[in-house]
DNA sequence: GATTCAATTGCAAACGTTTGCGTAATTTTT
DNA sequence: AAAAATTACGCAAACGTTTGCAATTGAATC
């Protein structure tokens, strides 16, 4: 670490000056070509290696991002790192990824340990705490000082940000819209965390098919749940001792789908004939669960892919605000395919 | 970005030295009380935020770890991720995620490119090819630079390294003694890809376990998978098409086991009557399958933390190279969960 | 009123690198 | 052979911050 070789010590050795040093380095035209063939040996005979920190100093510039996110411990989050990485790595990024556990103290912390660093941009997913306090001054303040921010999936602000987003309303939206199609006459709702958008997203998409199709929405129809399995479970439980049982269920997501699959095996329905069910996320196990599960995919790593691109258009002086809606496809499978022909 | 207002501009302002305002944003004790305040409350006012760059290149120290990893798509790897930032949170630091997609090529570009940017260790999972090809003179390069590295899951080095790993040998054998004890006869194992570590530990201990029983090792019952689900299903129909069918199955990781699931079902096979079937990492999900799904876990959030505190210990000043194996831990659930006896 | 002491502040160097400008040395042109 | 042009290198400043040491100020002591 601290014996790291520098220019000046190459300088030294040389008996001449480090822009001599710099300029052979980097293959200055201005710059003897023997004098440039013997630095440079010497400097791979020994190991140099280009320190950026002074370079971020001097560029204002780190050639990092942050990234800001409130979990890591599921397919959508890390397939949006990889589509960040797949873009910034070939751009000689690196990624500051920081995990908020959905806190909001943690998030604030993290963000201005970030802008202290100098990243050159930050993009955020924000955690359920900034919704529920409104407390986004570490936000604005960021904004305000310039650092580009952009926004995945979670944002707060309704324009005058840049954001990715996959269109949420829109996939909840199809997925009830085909269960009604498959014959569900009783659509329950496994409503996500309080105060998260992708959360409200799904229910109004939930909520305004419902209406479309004429049916009544029914409180004891929506359960809270989390974004795990176990969650997923407990909410169904519910659901089936309640008096209304539901025939088809639309999840916040697939995991909490596992969860529900799990209740409905054990008490003896049949899925889909029984209870059909739509999932959110497609997760590279939905295929692979007691029953291949539907879901509707949200494009994961391409938010990823379309923020780092986003951030690059800003680099290159794009000014205006971008704000990038995906499109969420429906994946049906065995869970929610039924003959619904049987049931009319 | 360029706007950030730095403590030389704050001298400006009052006309005086940035030392001062330095001293007076630190709680310096050799700075006049009311300066203090005047100078705090300004730089609050105008948001001034530290450059730690300037403090990187200064202290020798960047106050950032870098981490590599060949895929950031499995539990086990976000949980990993997890346990490093809940040690190195409350420390002050930040964390460069690399993925390199088990590409050599990649993994020595990042590794540069994290020396380049004067991390103050780096965490390392080995790339597939990185053992394929023997490549690691990026390795002991940067580790004769006396930059730490902290090898995690897979290592090269038998010695002289300080790592952190679980004892997948152990596990192995504990699952595969697992299903002997459940009465299997005939007990494949899912290998994982060639070349990695893990796979390889796995395979002995399955292998080590068979032999302890006095049974003989079978190259038809052991098939070789990535780690996904879609190459658990492939194998596993290999596996059931042949004439010599397992009545047990040892897989490399869980979303092998689901994808093995899968096709059992599909084969109307039963798990774990005909067949009982035994993972590794103990996912979330695992729990939640069409089969509760037994697992080896390995403290996956552990290794993380482990890895974090050892780095901390070097830090304090320990000079010493450190390996810790943590335990693996079987979790039996249905999936090979039967009576026995009915099988004797 | 001269001396000592403490309390504040300024100065300058340092971290590693780049780069515009100046300058010496060498070569080319007239 | 003198003038002009070219080549190759050094100098110094800059990025933002900290810190040991020197300097200044004012008050207190003799």
């Amino acid at each position: 670490m601290g014996n790291a070789v520098s220019i000046k010590d190459i300088a030294r050795k040389f008996k001449c000056a480090p822009s001599t040093i710099s300029r052979a380095l980097n293959d200055h035209p201005m710059i003897n070509i023997d004098t440039r063939r013997t630095i440079q040996e010497y400097a791979n005979r020994v190991g140099y290696q280009k320190n950026t920190i002074s370079l971020s100093l001097l560029n204002h510039c780190s050639k990092t991002l942050g990234v800001i996110i409130p979990s890591i411990s599921h397919y959508h989050e890390t397939a949006i790192i990889e589509g960040l990485e797949a873009i910034l790595q070939p751009a000689g990024y690196l990624l500051n990824i920081c995990v908020t556990n959905e806190c909001h103290a943690l998030e604030k912390e993290y963000l201005n340990r970030l802008v202290a660093n100098r990243v050159d941009a930050i993009c955020i997913s924000l955690s359920q705490e900034t919704f529920d306090h409104s407390l986004n001054e570490h936000i604005d303040q960021a904004i305000r000082r310039s650092l580009p921010i952009i926004f995945m999936d979670r944002f707060y602000h309704e324009s005058d940000v840049d954001r990715v987003i996959t269109d949420d309303f829109k996939g909840a939206f199809l997925a009830t819209e085909h269960l009604v199609h498959m014959g569900c006459q009783k659509i329950a709702h496994l409503h996500g965390p309080k105060g998260i958008t992708v959360s409200q997203q799904r229910f109004q998409g939930y909520a305004a098919c419902l209406k479309k199709y004429g049916r009544s929405m029914d409180d004891e129809l929506v359960k809270q749940v989390m974004f795990s399995p176990e969650s997923g479970s407990e909410a169904t439980k519910c659901l089936l001792d309640q008096e209304k049982k539901p025939d088809g269920i639309f999840a916040v997501n697939d995991e909490v789908c596992f969860g529900a699959m799990k209740v409905i095996h054990e008490k003896n329905y049949k899925i889909p004939e029984d209870i059909a069910l739509v999932g959110f996320d497609n997760i590279p196990l939905s295929a692979f669960g007691p029953i291949a599960l539907s879901s509707v995919s949200r494009q994961s790593k391409k938010i990823g892919e379309q923020t780092a691109q986003l951030f690059l258009s800003k680099l290159n002086g794009f000014l205006g605000h971008q704000q990038f809606i995906l499109e969420p496809e429906l994946i049906v499978r065995a869970s929610s395919l039924r003959n619904h022909f049987s049931k009319i």
